[in-house]
DNA sequence: TCGTGACGTTAGTATCCGCTAACGTAAGAA
DNA sequence: TTCTTACGTTAGCGGATACTAACGTCACGA
């Protein structure tokens, strides 16, 4: 999961994921969307091909690229982990502080 | 949510996170379960507070520090919504070779 | 075979980032 | 106040990385 985390945690490569989310597209396409050079956005589909979250298929001489969403399972399920006990605890606290409140009957909002 | 990202990139913060996550700690009590010095852990104390990860409070000279998290919830749209419209796609894809298959009854597994 | 289009790959550079060492700060205890 | 504890902050260093420029590779058509 470090591997995809990292992919993730460059802007660009989260906007690449948004253009292939959806449909496949060509490396020369995904680059006319951005101002860096073409060489620089093959780096970040290796990057991201590496780490699972995109496939590659050839066509010819084009490379085209996809979403690969099973790529995204471990760290969903790490931010899933931490999202359903850190709601468990708040439900926890919000009613104790109700039965605090309601046996005290003092300290408002 | 490009701070949090970027905070979760970094596998000792995650570890940190996994600490903070059922019980609250003191920065000292945090930093005495890696080999680092105390002033690293204290820098990423602050990333994770800055990305609104964990939260502080005071109590006399310590400060403690637990899992915030509603901080979580931008990362866990971002990985739901490709994890959602992945699967749907994946979905499709099955159901079409599956009736390719069955017309043609030709390449195998 | 030669040329062209579509990519990837390799230096080389500038920047970012995590770490340590040294210093500064705030809250009690003596 | 002085000492100690428990922190945060800064300066500086070394490694990782995102970028550009130049080169290499593969597929196809003339």
């Amino acid at each position: 999961m470090d591997a995809q985390i990292k992919a993730l945690a460059e802007p660009r490569r989260r906007q690449i994921l948004e253009l292939v989310r959806d449909q496949e597209l060509a490396a020369g396409e995904i680059a006319a969307h951005f101002e860096v050079t073409r060489p620089a956005i093959s780096q970040h589909l290796t990057v991201l091909k590496d780490a699972l979250l995109i496939t590659e298929r050839r066509d010819g001489a084009r490379r085209l690229y996809r979403v690969d969403p099973t790529g995204l399972l471990g760290l969903k399920q790490f931010v899933d982990a931490f999202w359903g006990s850190g709601l468990a605890r708040l439900k926890a606290e919000v009613e104790a502080d109700a039965q605090t409140a309601e046996g005290r009957k003092r300290k408002g909002p």
